[in-house]
DNA sequence: TGTACATCAGTGAACGCGCGTTCACTGATGTAC
DNA sequence: TGTACATCAGTGAACGCGCGTTCACTGATGTAC
């Protein structure tokens, strides 16, 4: 049967929408195209009217993920003083590396996640990845600017912070199911570093 | 034909040793047993004379690349004095973080790489990860321990520290092919901060 | 030490399952008059 | 506005390929006498 442009374009929506969560969820790989058409209330048959490829979903979902993953960086980015923008990072890096429930297959970064399989996807793909890192980082200098550094420094403090960041979610993820306690001592150690050395 | 004893263990050994490296290079799912057979220079059939199935291999291969990558920082650790100690300490953070070959799929650091896929990974495999971490965080809060400061403040140095350089492999990886120089400039900073920070 | 037989690592064809992709078909939407 | 036809998103069966796994077979090794 055919549907009204408005629910097609609604539907394709979804698709990504669901694509971009179940991918950060478990990897590329790990999600098939029957699961996610499924997750988005449909069939598989009808996949390929809305993409050319898996790999074209991999790269649309992918731009989303690091489009909502840089929303709320920019609002801090975006406040005037300076206070404000310290208090509202501190919540931004508890939020980031706050400890996860047990089971809950949490959406997570998606610069943790996508980033191991860069090096196989589409040159489109790494584009995205590429576009979606220099954008965060720059909103992330941004957020951490102070008049008393100069901006070279709050960018080296931007990239320092970053990687701290990430590499703690990515290695208490690794752990988490095994080893409750490292997971979070991981995570508490460079939450609490994280905001003593930029947040205050 | 049969084959001896002691090339039987060999042919294992060198098994475990491509598969350590492959599945370093490119993650668990994206090489094949055949491929590892054949690197291993024999043919897939033989693969369950010496593992019960594919997942084994992996675990073993992991327990293999966490020994190999716990060794340097064994020795550092066991350095006497506090400056031998450091300047070792900055060789190996040069070494961890140094910019990579265009095309070169080198061998990476098996937190970066295996970390992603834990969560889908056998349990007995997870523990190999956990285990792998603890061991790897010990030394390296050996390695950086110093008369000045108390134990549990070097140990959340060596989370800190560690955090910072795994997620700047990870990010640097993921955009080496697209932003070669994002990819640098993320390993320089971290490089020499941790250095800065920790081995001076 | 020599001989006869059992063992078992290695080989390569084949199996079976899952997954990405294709296809014929359906029927409501969009369009032309 | 109403009617007739073309379009095309959605459906579910089916295809084909790759990959993990199995299997019958080989022949040198290991062992028993």
């Amino acid at each position: 049967m055919r549907i009204s442009k408005a629910q097609t374009k609604q539907n394709k929506e979804r698709i990504v929408a669901a694509a971009a969560q179940l991918f950060r969820e478990r990897g590329f790989e790990a999600v098939g195209v029957a699961e996610l058409m499924h997750a988005a209330g449909l069939t598989h048959g009808g996949f390929y009217n809305h993409f050319e490829s898996k790999r074209q979903l991999e790269e649309e979902a992918c731009a989303l993920s690091f489009g909502e993953a840089l929303g709320p960086l920019s609002r801090i980015a975006e406040l005037d003083s300076g206070r404000e923008r310290r208090a509202a990072f501190a919540s931004y890096v508890e939020n980031y590396l706050k400890s996860r429930e047990p089971g809950a297959a949490a959406p997570r970064c998606p610069f943790v996640v996508f980033g191991s399989d860069m090096p196989r996807q589409d040159e489109r793909t790494r584009g995205v990845f590429g576009k979606g890192l220099r954008d965060y980082l720059e909103k992330f200098a941004v957020a951490l600017r102070r008049k008393s550094k100069k901006p070279d420094e709050t960018r080296g403090d931007a990239v320092f912070a970053m990687a701290a960041m990430v590499g703690a979610a990515a290695l208490a993820y690794g752990v988490d199911q095994i080893d409750k306690d490292l997971a979070q001592e991981i995570r508490a150690v460079v939450r609490e570093r994280v905001i003593d050395e930029f947040a205050n």
